[in-house]
DNA sequence: GCATGATATAACTATTTGGTTACAAGTTGG
DNA sequence: CCAACTTGTAACCAAATAGTTATATCATGC
């Protein structure tokens, strides 16, 4: 007997309170994007903040506004919540990139473009790097169980391939240069610049994150990725 | 009452039973040094392993082949030893950096060994690359409150400065480098290449851990370097 | 307009966790 | 040689944790 039929059939003085306690039915609005979403980013505010192993699903619901009842039947456990937020930290990257047009203009110039776009990701989206550093604490143990990220990456390598081969038709950039490698030289400088600016900075005594300093860096990884691959 | 007394006073079943289990004394052989070492080697690698949060003090115990009460005896609780793992792995490397003799043949050939070092240094300890992840997830928390730490790293700078200052004087180098720009580099390209290995060989598909791949990563680390400071 | 499935809340549970306590036994200085 | 201190064991505890259950209510296809 639920609720709704026993006040239609009794006048108890239970089922007066529950009447009272309903007069302000609590708007349970429903909006399971909304709600899916929200855990979505909660999510990857722990996860980057506190690691897998530090996360609190407790946190997590609390943050959605929402109870873990929802984020359990919508991401089945603590696991696959952390895989879906790192397959859709992934991709926001690799979705952005899509819209960089490393086609346009000569070589040099596309080259520089992929350069700051990765550094500006990078400062604009820490979770990322924390992310990333928590995956790789862990071996890449829960990114190597997913089927979407692997597809992921095709674009960026075929896009950073194209720019180097007409760098090398024009004579600009060597021959032969690791496509992968250069990509890897642009991501670290960026990445352990940012991922480490904390220990970093208490060991050297400097701030590594005043405006000046974020430009210059980024000039840095331009010129070393263009020193790397010149002719 | 001790048992010994009891055992001295008393003759019931139970002081019997006693004396029989006793018979095979247990050989509590007491060594605090090594008790202290096992537990800071048993801590570092399970941070290492599983971060500040995922870490636990029990699994700590059992891999040091001791119990909970050693390890908050000598380390006061889980935060203290883990600021101890933290200090005790930079003093490792700034160490090992001091039996390097930078100043020894040309300008060139130290910044060669140093990048090399480093490199090297970074393969043979992972748990260092790992604890500095963890570390930065925290935003340096706790490598903040070590008194140690910041006095380390004084000797790292000063020789690196002078290997750039004799550069410059022999006109090999540019004017004006800042050290820790090319120490960023040196350890940026090593530290992303090795920490972040899992989630890079998953999304590229390619392996970065062959002897070759590595010894060509260390190459390029040094022309990278060089490229950065060279007239 | 109502049966059915999806979405929501909150209380509950078994287990794990960091940390403590009681006590035993080795070690050492006087 | 023994009192005081250090090093060790194991059982214990309160709090926290991931995950579940009971139940209710919204939304929608028929």
């Amino acid at each position: 007997m639920t609720a709704r039929e026993r006040q239609g059939t009794e006048n108890t003085a239970q089922a007066e309170i529950d009447e009272v306690v309903r007069v302000r039915p609590k708007k349970v609005s429903r909006n399971p994007q909304k709600t899916h979403a929200m855990i979505l980013e909660a999510a990857t505010e722990e996860f980057a903040a506190h690691g897998f192993g530090g996360a609190r699903v407790d946190a997590i619901a609390a943050r959605a506004q929402t109870n873990k009842r929802m984020l359990y039947h919508y991401f089945g456990d603590k696991e696959g919540l952390y895989l879906a937020v790192l397959e859709a930290t992934y991709a926001a990257i690799r979705n952005a990139e899509k819209h960089l047009d490393l086609a346009r203009r000569d070589p040099e110039e596309g080259m520089r473009e992929l350069a700051l776009f990765t550094w500006r990701h990078f400062l604009a989206h820490p979770e990322f790097l924390s992310l990333l550093a928590t995956e790789n604490l862990h071996h890449a143990h829960y990114l190597k169980r997913s089927d979407k990220v692997l597809a992921m990456h095709s674009h960026l390598i075929d896009e950073l391939s194209g720019v180097l081969r007409r760098g090398e038709a024009t004579g600009m950039f060597r021959a032969g240069v690791d496509p992968i490698s250069v990509y890897l030289t642009i991501a670290a400088l960026g990445f352990f610049y940012l991922s480490n600016r904390h220990t970093l900075s208490t060991i050297f005594a400097r701030k590594l994150t005043s405006q000046d300093s974020l430009n210059a860096w980024g000039e840095h990884i331009v010129a070393m990725t263009l020193a790397s691959i010149r002719a």
